[in-house]
DNA sequence: CAATTATTTTAATCCAGATTAAAATAATGC
DNA sequence: GCATTATTTTAATCTGGATTAAAATAATTG
């Protein structure tokens, strides 16, 4: 077996570890999931986790860098894609909802960074941080080209985060509710950003 | 001293506890909080807590249904007060955040929910479903009296919850931001329940 | 297939933080 | 001030889940 294969099979395993981790942390909370929850979910043994990861500590922030990348794939993609700034962000709303829902999911709720280790957390902020900035930058943008409403970015963004990040306190899994949410979810939060006077001409 | 007073000193100091707790779970997280940190925050050490409390399990309980109490009277105060539905969601919103960000707060997140024991998760999350069913009928009222666009009020209920939960996270404190927040996040909210014919007509 | 490496397991530790017990201090009522 | 009750402390335990060590199994390679 080449190389590359073996990495593949390690960083594959230690992929479904992380799912595992953020479905049992998002279901259980954070002090709620033992290790031997986690290694359950893929069917193994507790010990067997250490070969993956140091320590519980670096299990979960793995878990919050991934759910950080992630969002950061789903903004840069729909910054690529999307025309106006209000295309921008409704690209970004399903792209982040359906990484959610979808294979590649679940994202685990950032609810526990002040327990990481102190450079782990700062890691972990900046990148939360840059996000943010990210996506108000893009608010901007799209007041800016007439498409956003002026708003406060800001605060604006602080709460569509907020409305994002909670996802998982609700969904659980149904796929039902899963399509739904991919197809109206979006629908919701930008409606707040709508420049009206855009509407009242379309 | 009569016996009121005795009670009162009592809870005094049990709410006192439970403003501390809520405190040192939204800033530490729920597994970074020892009963230590909750006590050195009150100039207490840990065992004094179990002079109010029967274990940590239920300390977070305490603080579940307090901020499931809060919410649900910043709710039915609106319902009270405002006259079309938009009104009440508007006032829902300024009393709830003022909860917060004023001396009866901090409230505490339900991150934790499922670490609870089953009877208490149970009565938890039952409280949390009556508020949302009870937010849901203001939003049903609302679209009603046609001061509120038509939508998914389960999940633009969902969404501006999850908005409105994870305040904590992002406010620490900070007076200046408080009030930004209790003046302009209910507007930043409500924008996206506007009834836009109103808004044209307006 | 033998040798090597990768992965997992079983069986002990280990420890921070929760909890309990008993004693000390503070408040109250008479 | 004395007796009683309320509150807190100090000093031990107790424990579940994290962690480690050593051994066993599985995969890979040449």
């Amino acid at each position: 077996m080449a190389k590359e294969a073996k990495e593949t099979r390690f960083q594959l395993q230690k992929g479904r570890m992380l799912r595992a981790a953020a479905q049992c942390f998002n279901q259980k909370g954070y002090s709620g999931t033992s290790l031997r929850d986690v290694a359950a979910v893929l069917g193994l043994t507790d010990p067997a986790l250490y070969y993956y990861v140091r320590n519980k500590e670096e299990l979960v922030y793995l878990c919050y860098v991934r759910a950080a990348d992630l969002g950061h794939e789903a903004l840069e993609r729909a910054k690529a894609e999307g025309r106006s700034g209000m295309d921008v962000v409704l690209r970004y709303f399903r792209y982040h909802i359906e990484m959610m829902v979808g294979e590649r999911g679940p994202i685990a709720i950032m609810s526990e960074i002040p327990s990481l280790k102190p450079d782990h957390r700062e890691e972990v902020l900046n990148l939360s941080r840059r996000h943010s900035l990210n996506f108000e930058a893009v608010l901007e943008a799209g007041i800016g080209d007439g498409s956003i409403a002026p708003c406060n970015v800001r605060m604006t963004g602080n709460a569509i985060m907020g409305s994002i990040n909670w996802i998982p306190k609700w969904y659980h899994g149904d796929p039902e509710m899963g399509q739904r949410l991919v197809d109206e979810f979006p629908e919701i939060l930008a409606r707040g950003l709508q420049n009206n006077i855009l509407i009242a001409e379309a």
